[in-house]
This record gives C-alpha cells, sequence and structure tokens, in this order.
DNA sequence: CTTAGGTAGTTGAACATTCAACCTAATGCT
DNA sequence: AGCATTAGGTTGAATGTTCAACTACCTAAG
C-alpha cells in the first residue's frame, strides 16, 4: 500500500479500463463455466484442476502444488477433489516419499472427459477473448497480469507460476 | 461459438497471456476483497454496489438495473441488498412509477462508510494493477475487456454498460 | 375487459467457497 | 532423544452464490 496522504483517484480513461476489465472478467468466466457445465457437467474450476494434472508425468499432482498452482485455498481444493473423485474423476492416495502428502491422481475417465471437454472450451476462449482482440494488445493484457501476479504472488509465498 | 472443425489450441504466448489473465485477477480480486473486508467488513461485492449507488441521483437505483450494471443475476442482488439492508447501509422501497419496482436507496451511514473505504481501495487498486504497468498496455486491457464485454453482453439483452 | 405473455423481484434449497479448528507427519533445536 | 514449530491436509459450520419455482404487476392483442 502506497503512503500518500491525499487519495490519487483514477482518470476517467482508467476507470473505463478498470471497470471493463471487472465487467468482462466477470462475463467472460461465467460464459467459460456455462459452457463446460451444460456440454460436460464440469464446472471451470473442475476443468483446469484436470487440465493442470493432464500436465504433469503420471498425470498426478500433490495437494498443495495444486493449490498453489490454481492460487485456491488448501481447503478449496480439498473440497473440490473430494467432489470430483465421488464423481471418479480423480483418485487419492498418500505420497511415498512424505508421510502428510496426498497425491491426487487423475483417472482414464477423468482424461477421458478432458479430451472431450477442451476442444469447445478452447474454441470459447478463442471466440471471446482471444480472436476478438489485435494480438498485441492481448500480449499486453498478458503483461499487465503477469505483473499484477508477480506482485501479489509475494504475499502467499514461495509458488511457482508456470 | 466458431464452427471450425479443428481445433485451433492456443500457441505458448496465447497460453501463457490466458491464464496469468485467469491467475491475476483471481489474485487481484482476492486481495482487494480482503482488504476491504479487514479494513471495513465490506465484501467487494458490496462495495461495488454502494459505488453505483452513489453515482445515481438520489443515491438510488432499481433493483434490476443494479444487477444489469453489475452483471450479476437478479437472485444474487436480492440476497446482497437484503444482508446489506439488515447492516443499515441500504433501504428499499416500491417504485412509485411502476408497482413491481423495488429502489435501494443508499443510507447516510452507507454513504458515510464509502467515503471512508473508497481511499482504501483506489490506493490498492493502483499499487496492484494500475500503476504496476505501463499506462498503454492498460489501456490495452481496457481495449481487450470491452471488447470481450460488448462480446458477451448480447447474450444477455438490453444491458446499458456505462 | 379479459387473458396471455413478459418483466421485476423474492424465496428457499442446493451447491460452492471461506474460515477456523484440528490432526498428523516432518523438521529443527538443544 | 525430546520438544516446539511448521507444513500438508481435512473437517464442519458459516457465508455467499446459483438455480428453479413462485408471486405480483404491467402490457398488448383480441
Amino acid at each position: 500500500m502506497s503512503d500518500e496522504t491525499e487519495t490519487r483517484w483514477l482518470d476517467a480513461t482508467q476507470q473505463r479500463s478498470w471497470r471493463a476489465l471487472v465487467i468482462g472478467t466477470t462475463l467472460l468466466m461465467d460464459r467459460l463455466d456455462d459452457d463446460l457445465r451444460k456440454g460436460f457437467g464440469l464446472s471451470l474450476t473442475e476443468y483446469e484442476i484436470l487440465v493442470r494434472l493432464s500436465e504433469r508425468e503420471g498425470r498426478q499432482m500433490r495437494m498443495a502444488a495444486l493449490a498453489d498452482a490454481l492460487r485456491h485455498s488448501r481447503s478449496r481444493v480439498t473440497h473440490t477433489v473430494a467432489r470430483m473423485e465421488r464423481a471418479g474423476l480423480i483418485e487419492r492416495c498418500t505420497a511415498a516419499d512424505d508421510g502428510r502428502g496426498i497425491i491426487a491422481t487423475m483417472t482414464d475417465e477423468g482424461w477421458d472427459l478432458l479430451v472431450r471437454a477442451a476442444p469447445l472450451h478452447v474454441t470459447s476462449v478463442r471466440d471471446n477473448l482471444v480472436d476478438l482482440c489485435d494480438e498485441d494488445d492481448f500480449a499486453a493484457v498478458g503483461r499487465v497480469m503477469n505483473a499484477v501476479a508477480d506482485r501479489l504472488v509475494g504475499d502467499h509465498p514461495e509458488v511457482d507460476i508456470r
């Protein structure tokens, strides 16, 4: 937090951009979530967990790593993974090397679902974001949001972004 | 939805930008919410409702207009405003001209709270976003997210963005 | 003037997320 | 070894959001 004594309000342009960011992301995330739910009975959160697992060796990851990668609370990941386990998409077992650790592994069913869902999802991301804007502008979004993430990850230490 | 038969995946750069957007906004919104909660016992959602009301003549707005402006479901606004009414920040009364309408009005207590909370909030938005990045990049974010909002608002018709 | 259809808003249950308390295993210190 | 501290993870209750059903009112067509 800066320690100005006078508040520096946003000017009209910044105000508009900021509001667009809030509204735009709300709308976009809602849309992506809807697409996945209607098409595959999967929430965006669940989908993202499947994606992260699919990228790892053995399609598995420790709960804490999953939480850090998604920037979700451990509790949230526990609940979500528990639901997904009930649905047969994931299995959990204790880590061999660390008695505290729990490893979440994607089942074949989970993999199949991801394979089926991904094309729709990517297409939706393109249609509602990437293909909608100038390439350079989109790169700028990346720079800005990376800066934000870097800044805020500090509070929530030792995380690897990927 | 485009009707390509082959999925056009995101390339590595787009992938990174997209992931930064998801993580960055998550982190940012969480942080803004935390700041408001800890400082003033107000959620970001509640804060935004106060802001919208404060901008209107008479510090009041119809429930539906509030819902449209924030892109929240009517149900969500009903619940949130009900809580805020219990907390003494807002009052509700029926609209004179339309028997169905309900008008939410900010109380003086709500106004005072907003006046106290706003400087912290704006400072936080600057520290964690606006002042963190290049001005042109931030303008690009505005363009991109406006395009997204315009595209997606169509599904959810007759809304005025402001 | 009546009825069909849409709009505004609420309700309560189901669901998802947060929060605080808790347990267990690892680590570090003496 | 013995004890305190920290990290990984879960639990259940409280909170917030969504969803579907419902009421009341407005509007327009016959």
